[in-house]
DNA sequence: CTAAGGATTAACT
DNA sequence: GTTAATCCTTAGT
């Protein structure tokens, strides 16, 4: 079933990092379909996280959709090449969101195939927060959406996720923000995924 | 207006 | 390990 708006409204974006894992995130853009499951998602939470003021005053315009109640997809572009899928929670006042790293591929093989210029279904299709957005035809242009449908959801797949499954880890790609932010450990993927992404 | 640079990736040496 | 890719926003002529 569909993920209500209020799973995303909850106060604490690290359980709702961790909860993310095994949901299926859907597309349904210019009717085509596609489903992934989650293997990995990274916390950005506003309190205590110095990556993210520097975030909001890089990217004041699209961040935009931080401010507003969570349950938003949160889109954006860097390297000038690939766009990155975010998930916005908790209220207004709190400019936090989780950051979708890796999926596995479910359904609507071909479409991805298609979008991400590949032959046959690999790793690199959905395992990196760049060419994930890219496989389910996310773009900038599709910033602020909810996910409730019709053309962005998530649903609970009905899979109970072991604690003992999940990693926690250190975030990556954040070293112009200084160790402090690096060091936090916000970074959570199942263990036993082959599909999670290959960065450090 | 032009220039620079980012929560990255793939194709090189 | 190094580097080019070439979007979108901000900062600077």
């Amino acid at each position: 079933m569909t993920l209500p708006l209020e799973f995303y409204q909850r106060s604490n974006v690290l359980t709702i990092a961790r909860e993310l894992l095994g949901k299926h995130v859907c597309t349904h853009l210019d009717g085509e379909l596609t489903t992934g499951r989650i293997v990995e998602t990274e916390a950005y939470r506003h309190e205590g996280d110095p990556s993210i003021t520097l975030h909001l005053q890089r990217k004041a315009r699209q961040a935009q959709a931080l401010y507003q109640a969570g349950g938003q997809a949160y889109l954006y572009a860097v390297y000038r090449i690939h766009t990155l899928f975010n998930i916005t929670t908790h209220d207004a006042a709190h400019p936090d969101a989780v950051l979708i790293r890796a999926i596995e591929p479910l359904a609507g093989l071909e479409v991805m195939l298609r979008r991400r210029g590949l032959a046959t279904v690999a790793r690199n299709l959905t395992a990196g927060p760049g060419v994930l957005s890219q496989a389910l035809g996310l773009t900038p242009a599709l910033n602020g959406e909810l996910l409730i449908g019709p053309r962005i959801w998530l649903a609970d797949a009905g899979e109970p996720i072991d604690p003992e499954n999940v990693v926690a880890s250190s975030r990556v790609g954040l070293a112009y923000a200084g160790q402090e932010a690096v060091a936090l450990p916000w970074r959570f993927r199942l263990k036993n995924s082959q599909w999670t992404s290959p960065a450090k």
